[in-house]
DNA sequence: TGTACATCAGTGAACGCGCGTTCACTGATGTAC
DNA sequence: TGTACATCAGTGAACGCGCGTTCACTGATGTAC
């Protein structure tokens, strides 16, 4: 790649981190301004254009990477349960992925869980799609995890919506909490998804 | 009461409304400006001032208001489900009384799903505390409930929790959904619930 | 009931501020020959 | 390899805009006597 290429990917990349960095519990996407995020990556409000059309240009690619992330997290997530094997349940070691993923990628996160409720029908669609798509492949695990051990379970695919939505929830309380709360609500979390599991493995074998 | 002191609250009415009259699935409270809210209440930006020193004091005042018709719609429930006795679950019952304040109410659940999450830790704080109160008036309508059947519930607290997250979650997205949409979502709601319930009612027989 | 004074909700002009966006520019990098 | 030209990331000045807030004001309502 040609150093004028690798310049620009560089300082487009920064305008992303820029942004990334200044979101925090007070921060949302929305209350950013053009001129503050240049400010933060060191470059004219005008350089700006050279890179994105518009914030919500950038925001829409960080949307993306948040979506390459679930999906990471997913397939990392599904590693460790097959390693861990009869060690540890599938739950808890999903819990532990997910709060790891929640640490490491802390504003990338508080964007998709911000904006996936946020002002923008545009951000609010495409998020839903990523999280949409996480609740898919996690019925796919759930429906095999029951097949593997004889039992029937109700609606798999609410199942994994409601245990998505669940994590999400908790994940949001999260993020700001410190590591004490955030041990406690592992626990809770924890409890909560395995009462979804038993409920819909009772109600297989009722129904 | 004189009626300058009637004029001033009916103003302080019309400037509370103007703002709740704005908010939408694209505007938070906290995209509202000041100027736009007292045009949209027919006065001048200035007279805002003899009524509150910012808009988060108006915001302070809305989110006391939704916390008024949270503990409303819970007495609401209690009261429908007492009066259908067999007729109609309980859960089923709650999640009709949920869904038709959240039409009646919309805005004002628009300000406490939105804030809650928001970018004011003042007002994250005080809807918190109202989402408590309704988790703990549910825990122990759960256990009374159990307890009049004769079953164990494990986690009570909990469990309210776990279905308190699951109804706002899902109320969120019925916010702005079609009547249809709508439909579908109680009855994901409730499945989702019921997998709730008779998970704990299985840990609690079990443990 | 009438008069003189106090209160105070609502106002219009004015302020400084940060914003997004435009424009013509600079000068380093890339390309053609 | 050297030269002439093209590209284009980054810039600084300037713009108009809506914002929150201040201030001194007006005039209707309330109060004291």
């Amino acid at each position: 790649m040609s150093s004028r290429a690798e310049q620009k990917s560089r300082t487009r990349r920064a305008l992303m981190d820029a942004a990334l960095a200044q979101l925090s519990a007070d921060r949302s996407f929305g209350s950013l301004s053009l001129r503050e995020v240049t400010r933060q990556a060191g470059l004219a409000p005008t350089s700006f254009y050279r890179h994105f059309t518009d914030l919500d240009e950038l925001g829409m690619t960080l949307v993306d990477e948040g979506g390459v992330a679930l999906r990471q997290l997913m397939r990392q997530a599904r590693r460790r349960i097959v390693r861990n094997g009869d060690d540890g349940s599938a739950i808890a070691t999903s819990i532990d992925t997910f709060m790891e993923y929640l640490q490491g990628n802390a504003n990338l996160f508080r964007l998709m869980l911000r904006e996936r409720t946020g002002l923008s029908e545009h951000f609010r669609t495409a998020i839903k799609a990523e999280i949409d798509h996480v609740a898919t492949e996690l019925a796919v695990d759930l429906r095999r995890f029951a097949a593997a051990e004889g039992r029937r379970l109700a609606e798999p695919k609410l199942v994994a919506e409601a245990m998505v939505a669940l994590v999400f929830s908790q994940g949001a309380e999260a993020l700001d909490a410190s590591t004490e709360i955030q041990e406690q609500l592992k626990v809770k979390l924890k409890v909560e998804l395995r009462m979804v599991l038993l409920g819909a493995q009772e109600m297989g074998a009722r129904g």
